[in-house]
RNA sequence: UCCCCUGUAGCUCAGCGGUAGAGCGGGCGGCUGUUAACCGCUAGGUCGUAGGUUCGAAUCCUACCGGGGGAGCCA
């Protein structure tokens, strides 16, 4: 009786069965039973890769009676050596010694089908999903692209840091956030007329983190290299099949870079992690691209072996208007494009990933980097850029940040902000101040891209959207 | 938050004013290596919720709740 189980994938990846010495024991879930005769296949499964592993039990196998009690969703664990398969299909099966049922999963009950579900369905099964062929893959890919998101800055010498998911700054501009407290709601302690915060937890109003940046800034002006990763939330009330209100971001910030250095990394990352995935993990995508998207693995390598488009929003909103395209917003210089716009310009115009930058710093964060006006600009532009993608549109929002004290303050004042509460802000322009940027990606974003899956509820384990917080 | 579509058996759907249906899944029985196996039999539903119109509502109307698509906000 072998000590250890293997798993799956280190069976399946065997040169040949010869390489697979002995018995061996496996477990996992079952997908389906087939019996025939005399002979009966349990089809398992245990996360470590897509394929299933088909275990052969016949009557040579003390416990063949058992197969009549296995059912999909059940957990087995079996003894045999693996051979190759006498039928077609697969190419190694496990002759089984031995069969053990370690969890049974009522039939009538377990909803779990070994048919196809719809995805609508799954989502309400948030903790047996993971058990499916899609739900599996994404989860092998989340990973790989996770650790293909470290592995790249680490290669590059960045410094992975953490920033706080508790708050009581209040990043400009990134949308409403969700307040953290523990103040009694149906008892709420009154000063004043007001609630009284000097009576919460922190004895200030604090919040869920929207960003990192701004505590990402200060590591950036001491450690020059530095990239966060993590949760951030936002209690926009947005029901999309792109937004999520807790998403992870990674948002690397730079110091003595400027904006086309910062979009070199941006393209340069993107074309690693995409690599990456395609290295990593084959069957996944090949699986992606057979039932999701007949062009994906075409469209991933495209990007990760070509140069992304760059242009300025003066030079974008030209080509919309000499696009002769009809769009539901109009394209003047000033206004923020619309998804229309950036998908008309990456899907359509260019056809691969595109690099906007310098937009109007009207419609952009007080932190961005003012320009010196460039020919054709109708006002003052700041130093942003948006990488737009086929089909998700914008996939990341950065910006080379305000080094000059006196402008971040003209800019903050212009805002309406109140210089207090970003004392250690400015403080970062007073003592040693220099030029940096940085930009933030949607790590559920850049999934949902690289899968070709529809809807961002799919990518994170349990989604969190409006009204809905099951799980 | 706005616009459009949608909610009928465990799942996917048909039925769209007159006695609630199919396929899959489940149960039972066949089948000597199967491949989302195959063949036969069978059980299973207050038609999202609450009102309203009507002799009669799954079907028409209203509100609310859930789901989907699109938009806005953004990552």
């Amino acid at each position: 009786m072998p000590a250890h189980r293997t798993r799956i994938q280190d069976l399946l990846s065997a040169e040949t069965s010869g390489d697979v010495p002995g018995p061996v024991n496996v477990k996992g879930w079952v997908k389906t039973v087939r019996s025939s005769g005399g002979v009966a296949f349990v089809q398992i499964n245990d996360g470590s890769t897509l394929a299933d592993l088909q275990i052969v039990v016949d009557a040579n196998c003390p416990d063949y009676s058992l197969v009549n009690a296995l059912t999909t969703g059940c957990s087995v664990s079996a003894d045999g050596n693996l051979q190759d398969s006498l039928g077609r299909g697969q190419k190694y099966e496990i002759a089984a010694a031995s069969l053990e049922l370690l969890g049974g999963a009522d039939p009538e009950e377990y909803p779990l089908q070994k048919k196809r579900h719809t995805l609508e369905f799954l989502r309400e099964l948030a903790h047996l999903r993971p058990r499916t062929n899609t739900f599996g893959a994404v989860a092998r890919v989340r990973n790989a692209m996770a650790f293909g998101i470290h592995k790249f800055f680490q290669e590059r010498g960045f410094l992975y840091i953490q920033t706080p998911i508790i708050t009581a700054s209040d990043a400009e501009g990134a949308g409403a956030m969700f307040r953290a407290t523990t103040l009694d709601l149906n008892n709420l302690p009154q000063a004043g007329g007001q609630v009284d915060n000097d009576a919460d937890f922190f004895g200030r109003p604090a919040f869920l983190t929207v960003s990192g940046q701004l505590e990402a800034e200060i590591f950036a002006q001491s450690m020059s290299d530095v990239y966060t990763f993590g949760p951030t939330f936002r209690a926009e009330n947005s029901n999309t099949s792109r937004h999520l209100a807790e998403f992870w971001m990674v948002e690397p910030e730079v110091a003595f870079c400027d904006l086309d250095g910062l979009a070199q990394l941006a393209e340069d990352f993107l074309r690693s992690i995409f690599a990456h995935v395609l290295e990593t993990c084959p069957e996944d995508m090949d699986f992606f691209n057979r039932f999701y998207d007949k062009e994906l693995i075409q469209t991933l390598e495209d990007i990760a072996n070509s140069d992304f488009e760059r242009m300025t929003y003066t030079e974008a909103v030209a080509a919309l208007q000499a696009s002769g395209e009809s769009f539901e917003y109009p394209v003047e210089w000033g206004a923020d494009l619309q998804s229309e716009h950036e998908r008309y310009l990456t899907e359509r115009k260019v056809g691969r990933p595109v690099i906007v930058t310098d937009y109007p710093s009207r419609i952009k964060a007080f932190y961005m980097r003012l320009n010196s006006p460039a020919p054709g600009d109708q006002g003052e532009t700041v130093r942003a850029m948006d990488v737009l993608v086929p089909r998700i549109g914008e996939i990341i929002g950065g910006s080379q940040r305000e080094e000059r004290l006196d402008v971040l303050q003209r800019r903050m004042a212009e805002a309406g902000l109140d210089d207090a509460p970003y004392w250690w802000y400015l403080d970062l322009r007073r003592y040693g101040t220099a030029p940096h940027a940085g930009f933030g990606l949607g790590f559920e974003r850049t999934v949902q891209f690289a899968t070709g899956m529809q809807n961002i509820r799919d990518i994170i384990a349990f989604p969190r959207t409006p009204r809905n917080a099951e799980f």
